[in-house]
This record gives structure tokens, sequence and C-alpha cells, in this order.
DNA sequence: AATAGTACTATGCAATACAAGGTACTGTTA
DNA sequence: TAACAGTACCTTGTATTGCATAGTACTATT
């Protein structure tokens, strides 16, 4: 049993919810996300996002568009559906019972 | 995107956490342990957790001993380790700073 | 031209929850 | 006594997703 594996898992279903909030906000590109999550101690790397943001975009729950960038590469800028909004509703929900859980099992 | 795979996802790792914390109060043996994360909205199966409960004793983190039950098969009865003990305090603390990275991040 | 910084892509692997199928023990019923 | 029901434990293959790794590509700098 090792504490790093299990954070790993812990993250598993957790950050489309934090990607689709994110995204409910303003629209972003994948190093500003990562930016953000990183600021709030959730760590994620590029192997991992990459095809996620795909994932919810094939399902409908965000759309991108190219931007060229200042001096660098060209971007893609997500931003979320009305899909993904109501999809990030369910998810809002589903954490807040999952944390509900937890806590009735831990305490 | 299917709710039920997400929160399916969002279990994973989760459940090693209650299922030490439920076992740090007392001993229990397996339909007990499924019939009290069920009555904290925690739906959990036997495909899941006899393999989880032989990880976390081949970890070391449980014990278990068999005992006649009155009038049906026997039943094994698991309890924390101390190193158990340790490990689940780590958990609570990881399971903390991940509600607090996802309130960081979803608010 | 080579290098550095930045952005995106793909793929194989590890881990775990789940579905499904099974074995085994005890008591009850036909 | 055999069949059935309730209960408890076990196994395995599958699906999914985060991660490690390896790459391509664009722009600016040296």
């Amino acid at each position: 049993m090792n504490l790093e594996n299990t954070k790993a898992q812990m993250r598993k279903g957790v950050l489309e919810f934090c990607i689709l909030s994110l995204l409910s906000g303003h629209e972003a590109y994948t190093s500003e996300i990562l930016n953000t999550l990183k600021e709030s101690k959730l760590l994620v790397v590029e192997g991992t996002i990459y095809p996620l943001l795909n994932r919810l975009k094939k399902d409908g729950l965000l759309t991108y568009r190219w931007e060229e960038s200042t001096g660098g590469p060209p971007r893609k800028y997500y931003r979320i559906t009305p899909l993904g909004q109501e999809f990030l509703e369910e998810l809002r929900k589903t954490w807040k019972e999952l944390q509900h859980a937890v806590e009735k099992t831990t305490t």
C-alpha cells in the first residue's frame, strides 16, 4: 500500500469535475488549466490531461478553438458546453454525496 | 461520460480509507462491513471488497481470525493492525487535502 | 543551425471497482 | 435423505483512467 498510489486512485473521477468547473468560469488552454490545478495542489500531468480533455470533448461536454499565441506555438482554448454545464451540476451533487458518505463512515 | 461510471471512479482509493476507518473502531466480518458502508450510501459489491480486504491484509494493514457463526458458514473477522492505524491517519490527511483541493478548484 | 521554451499528441502500463460465476457451510423443507 | 434457501467467502476477466514515457511541432534566441 503506497500513499502516492492511493492519491492517484483518489484523483480518478474527480479531475473531470474540477476541469469542467474551471472551464465553467472562463475558457482556458491546457497549460492554464494545469497551472490552476497546481495552485490548488492538484498535481496533474500531460499524459492525463490531454486525453481527459479529449474525452470530455468527444462526449460533447467541451468545445475548443485554436488561437495563435504571442510568440509560441498555437493554443487550444477549451470552453464548456451547455451539456457540460448540466453534467457539471450532476458531478457537484455526486461529489457532495461522496463526501457525506465518507464523513459518515470515517467519524 | 456516464455518471455511474464517474461515481465508481470517484470511489477508487476512497474505499480503503473507509474500511480501515470502520475497522479502527471494532473488528468486523465482511457482510457487516458491506452493510455499514451501505447505510452510509457507499455501495460496494463482493467482487470489490474481497480482493480489497485481501490486499490490505497482504500489506499488513489488517489481520483476521475465523469464527464459527451461529447457524451459518464460518466468518472471517478482520481487525486493523498498528501499521494499518498509522496508514489510516495518513489517509485521513490525504482525503482532507483532496477535499480542500477540490473545494478550491470548484468554487 | 542548434537550442530552449512552449504546446499538443499518442501509447502502454498499473491499479482498482465491478460483473459474473463459482465453492462451501448450516438449517429447513419435502 | 436429498433438495433447496440463506449466508459467507472466493476468483477472474473487463472497463476505465491517471501516469510515465516518448514523441512532434511552433516560435524565439543564441
